[in-house]
DNA sequence: GCCAACGTTGGC
DNA sequence: GCCAACGTTGGC
């Protein structure tokens, strides 16, 4: 099994936007970008991945799984743009800020704290351990 | 609100 | 195929 990490505007699309979808959960819609979806096409069913509020929060708060493998996105004009289904899976018991990441020497190779600029990136086995440790589980 | 980093576009 | 101009993202 593989980690990555899910990227959104809270207020845009937020956790509590995924919980309420429930076991149906949604999908990661709106990707415009190649490396990013190329990272959705590597994503296998079962798949978990860390689900970050951007700009308002700046912190990880849950845990997602992918639900369905990558497929074109139903918005997207061009089918070339693909992406992966997810549901919610838990919320971290303790969010795991920006902060706390760049302050985490474990940490310090993480996409995250290196290009926050990408929206869909990969957690190593490591990083997913040392994130799970840091938000109490 | 600003701006650095990055990706994309389009003229040549 | 290069690169300047532009747009977007996201941290600060």
């Amino acid at each position: 099994m593989r980690y990555w990490l899910f990227k959104s505007e809270p207020d845009v699309f937020g956790w509590d936007h995924l919980v309420a979808k429930g076991d149906q959960g949604e999908e990661w819609d709106g990707v415009r970008n190649y490396q990013a979806r190329n990272f959705m096409r590597e994503m296998k069913l079962g798949d978990r991945g860390l689900f970050y509020h951007s700009n308002i929060g700046k912190e990880a708060v849950g845990i997602v799984e992918v639900i369905a493998e990558a497929h074109p996105d139903s918005k997207a004009a061009d089918p070339k743009w693909e992406c992966v289904d997810v549901k919610a899976i838990k919320p971290l018991p303790r969010p795991v800020s920006l902060d706390q990441a760049k302050s985490e020497p474990r940490l310090k190779d993480m996409v995250l704290v290196n290009n926050s600029r990408l929206s869909v990136q990969p957690v190593t086995e490591a990083e997913w351990k040392v994130v799970m440790e840091l938000a109490g589980l």
